[in-house]
DNA sequence: GACCTTCCATACCGATCGGTATATAGTAGA
DNA sequence: TCTACTATATACCGATCGGTATGGAAGGTC
């Protein structure tokens, strides 16, 4: 509906704000302060329209959170996917670390990861956004481990270990690094912790 | 002080609560929602006493949080203390691993860690808070990685990486597992995270 | 120009936030 | 019994929360 905008006739006054570049400054918003933490002042101050400007365009401060983490899955989780692309397990696991340190070490945006913020508990008003975050993730744990069931048929896998739970245990490790990055961890000191993982990581 | 009021002569009016029975009902409020998810009438009912005998007892909000949260260390977090008396390296990373698992799938507490819940990104009000918390785990980390070099010192230390790095690298399983666990994750799950490690940890 | 639609700005809504003033109830010592 | 002192209960405070009603202002079509 709001993809068609530029294509309809816009019959009335046409709007002042660009509305891709608002929900940016939104996401920001929400990634830095969590969902309850973003208050309507901060958001519109920082999207740089009003409070009726908000709800015309993207409904309530929910829907609002839910297109910021589309864009936010679409732009900064896109590494998910091509990682998967990579021709080995363990290929797939250091490209899975070495993004996330980007993400988390961005030089514009915020540290940490919106999802692990956004699922961790706060009030029960953000008890919907938190069920759906969570379900957001599973389906996404759920791609990984299909990725290393197939490195398994392939041969490509380390002996002894499950590869849904070599998944797992990489996903913890993400999350992990995700809480250090949100408490202020360098990016000397998330790379130290891919090194590391890698080291680690069963199977040459 | 408070722990003097036993002992103290008592010249009005007796308190008809029990302040560690409150206390301890505030730290489950606290662990479950968070501190500022915990509003104060949440808080005065799961601990049964009134607003104004709360702020008589523990002074406000964010003093009630410390307490609840000194509480959390010394009956939640004892763990870590003892497990650091592994005789091995790999003892403590299992003893630290396991004794976690503990701690989230407790029958009657909320799941989760304290600290990694408190230490995200909430509104501003909580960014105080956030900062003790945060300092406290770099205390905590600071001894798991003087471990970890003493372990280094007495030869039971894998090669090729450095005690830091793996400490950090431990720690980081420990706060992904706190995620897992927050977003309700199974005792099974944990377990299993636990076991993968264990697999993965290096040196024998 | 008239007209219609949409957007922007201000000011406001009830609810809830953390925190407190006030008055009463209860206990110890005089 | 009177006084000193403290806990409890109720009701309230200003500030902020998410969300909206209202009144113009700014474009498009005719």
């Amino acid at each position: 509906m709001e993809g068609l905008t530029a294509l309809a006739p816009a019959k009335g006054r046409p709007r002042e704000f660009d509305i891709d570049v608002a929900l940016a400054a939104a996401l920001r918003v929400f990634w830095q302060r969590g969902y309850e933490g973003a208050s309507l002042s901060d958001l519109t101050s920082e999207m740089g329209i009003t409070r009726p400007s908000l709800y015309a365009a993207f409904g309530n401060k929910e829907m609002l959170f839910r297109k910021a983490f589309d864009l936010y899955e679409r732009e900064k989780m896109a590494y998910m996917k091509t990682a998967l692309d990579a021709p080995t397990a363990r290929g797939v696991a250091e490209r899975l670390l070495r993004s996330a340190v980007d993400i988390h070490c961005g030089t514009d945006d915020p540290r940490g990861c919106l999802g692990v913020i956004s699922s961790l508990a706060c009030g029960q008003e953000a008890e919907s956004i938190r069920a759906e975050v969570i379900a957001r993730r599973v389906s996404a744990e759920a791609a990984l481990i299909a990725r290393f069931e197939r490195a398994l048929a392939e041969g490509d896998f380390p002996t002894g270990v499950e590869p849904g739970a070599l998944a797992h245990y990489l996903i913890a490790i993400l999350q992990g690094m995700a809480v250090q990055a949100g408490v202020g961890a360098s990016r000397v000191q998330l790379e130290q912790l891919v090194e590391t993982s890698l080291i680690v990581w069963p199977g040459r």
